[in-house]
DNA sequence: TATATTTATCGTAATATTGCAATATAACAA
DNA sequence: TTGTTATATTGCAATATTACGATAAATATA
């Protein structure tokens, strides 16, 4: 099949598998750190500072964009792009809350 | 091409990229926090849990043993999965670290 | 031993993802 | 207008992922 079965879960348990999904490329990752180690906006570098192909990048540009973590301005002939803060933090809380489940009282078999 | 050019990339990123990818499925965050919200280990009712064939399920459970964030203890016919905590909180830091950029002084154009 | 129960593996179909070449589009410059 | 630059889109090939039926393997029980 290749498409999950996401009725069957809840919005939330989707939500977090949406936004890991997206962080799960290392290109995108590259592009993110990238994006909060610069105190500018990028306008155009990011195919040199990355390493592929310009389509490719443009691609995980668009899949970063659709989930609203990064916003992309036209400036001239080229576009920049930064980190939508606020819709970053909303993941950010979202993941936390995820990733800082604790375990249930105690485990016996484990 | 469907892989990821990982040599291009750092160990870190593709860390990163790599738990993000298996939390990138609705069906293992689901695991996932049913294994939290038990005290008990779970010996087989995650089929009747989640929803999905056995043959599915069982898939996924692979996926996350052999990313080390579960483990399984054979007990009699079945086993029980629980959460390898350590394994989870070294994944845990690696996230947050990801996570917790903030933003480089100001930007510009956004 | 034979049977039942539970989980893993194999094989396969449907779909998704990744990456790139070629090309299109948009905006500026001369 | 024409050319240049920067980014997006299209189309495609290679591979990965998801899901499940069939079956195997392992262990308990009669």
């Amino acid at each position: 099949m290749g498409v999950s079965k996401t009725e069957i879960f809840t919005e939330e348990q989707n939500r977090i598998a949406l936004y890991a999904k997206v962080l799960g490329n290392p290109a995108r990752v590259a592009i993110l750190q990238y994006l909060f180690s610069i105190s500018e906006c990028v306008c155009g570098d990011l195919v040199d500072v990355i390493g592929l192909a310009q389509p490719t990048i443009s691609q995980h540009l668009k899949e970063l964009k659709n989930l609203g973590i990064i916003q992309g301005n036209v400036e001239g002939t080229s576009v920049c792009y930064c980190v939508n803060m606020e819709n970053w933090n909303t993941m950010k809380t979202v993941m936390h809350q995820f990733l800082d489940l604790d375990a249930a009282p105690k485990k016996k078999c484990c």
